[in-house]
DNA sequence: GATTTTATGTCAGTCTTGTTGACTTTCCAA
DNA sequence: TTGGAAAGTCAACAAGACTGACATAAAATC
């Protein structure tokens, strides 16, 4: 494949609709692979993607505020309310009134929410860590140089705060 | 960010849970914005995803078979023929009777499917255009690199298939 | 103190897209 | 030639998204 340099070393990029359109079906079927594994726990336990993200984004900012992880998922109130309650009937999450705002409220993941959360996590860290050993290590850079430049801007600076949220 | 490389030049993958889990929120997000140009588009017309995918591998092998559509989307072929059922009625797919076997319907995109097409494509082709010169030559390679490996190995094969059907 | 805004939750109804089950037509092989 | 398998269609249902209207409580503002 061409890398992109000319002889004089300058970086051009020769994109063909024929390479942009093999990008866009890689994108469609990695992420296909990128959700089996958990799809299949979650579908054991009788919930779906829309509860792995909500466990995902509560384990990752616990306490966040419901307002918060709409933003995050991107989703109304409704859709995620209904995701809600019926992780805090199953007793996965915990609801707390917020002390100084009390209209908020603040979710936690129980023990059970944690251990699901572990396995969910598990289970798709563990294919990426797959993928990332076959790619190699400057291939991770560049995936996630790429996937960085394909968010919205509004999310890419979501992204970045949740990053910068944990320690790398 | 540690490039994997030890002093002595062997390549090594230092990858904490923190990094994985990076690159699964980056997965999460980056998909958020490969989908929302087609994604405005389809609704401006009153289609969906499912409607794009199959355009678009219609687009991409034309002539195939409602099998081979299914096999290649994932989906059961009721979910798929309600889709193509619209598409035909619309006058966006035509649907022939198999010559040699009749009961096999190979499809194709008409013009004004064809003209569909273009516009989604157009639209996610850019934004792939605009990362992939955002992140750079080797990213790029680094990206597709990640993609494959994380594909189940079936879905890896029929993508790779596609790639040779292409002419790169 | 009264009013408005904010945060959250709920009910009802719709849409897309997935599912399973039952069915027809066609092909092929015993 | 008949019985099973394969390709496709129709019907009914479920998950999870959506909109819109409304309720409640708390905070903020006038």
């Amino acid at each position: 494949m061409n890398d992109g340099r000319t002889p004089g070393g300058q970086t051009l990029l020769f994109l063909t609709d024929e390479q942009l359109r093999k990008g866009i079906e890689a994108m469609f079927f990695a992420y296909r692979g990128f959700t089996a594994d958990p799809d299949r726990i979650l579908d054991e336990k009788g919930y779906g993607r829309a509860h792995h993200r909500a466990i995902h984004f509560i384990s990752r900012s616990p306490g966040t505020t419901v307002n918060n992880l709409l933003s995050i998922l991107g989703v109304t109130k409704q859709s995620l309310n209904r995701v809600l309650r019926t992780l805090v009937e199953d007793g996965l999450v915990e609801s707390r009134v917020g002390t100084r705002d009390k209209r908020e409220r603040h979710l936690f993941l129980t023990d059970v929410g944690e251990a699901l959360e572990r396995e969910l996590s598990d289970a798709q860290r563990e294919r990426m860590r797959v993928a990332y050993r076959e790619a190699g290590p400057e291939a991770v850079q560049g995936f996630r140089a790429v996937l960085e430049a394909m968010m919205d801007p509004e999310l890419r600076r979501l992204f970045n705060r949740l990053k910068d949220a944990g320690h790398e």
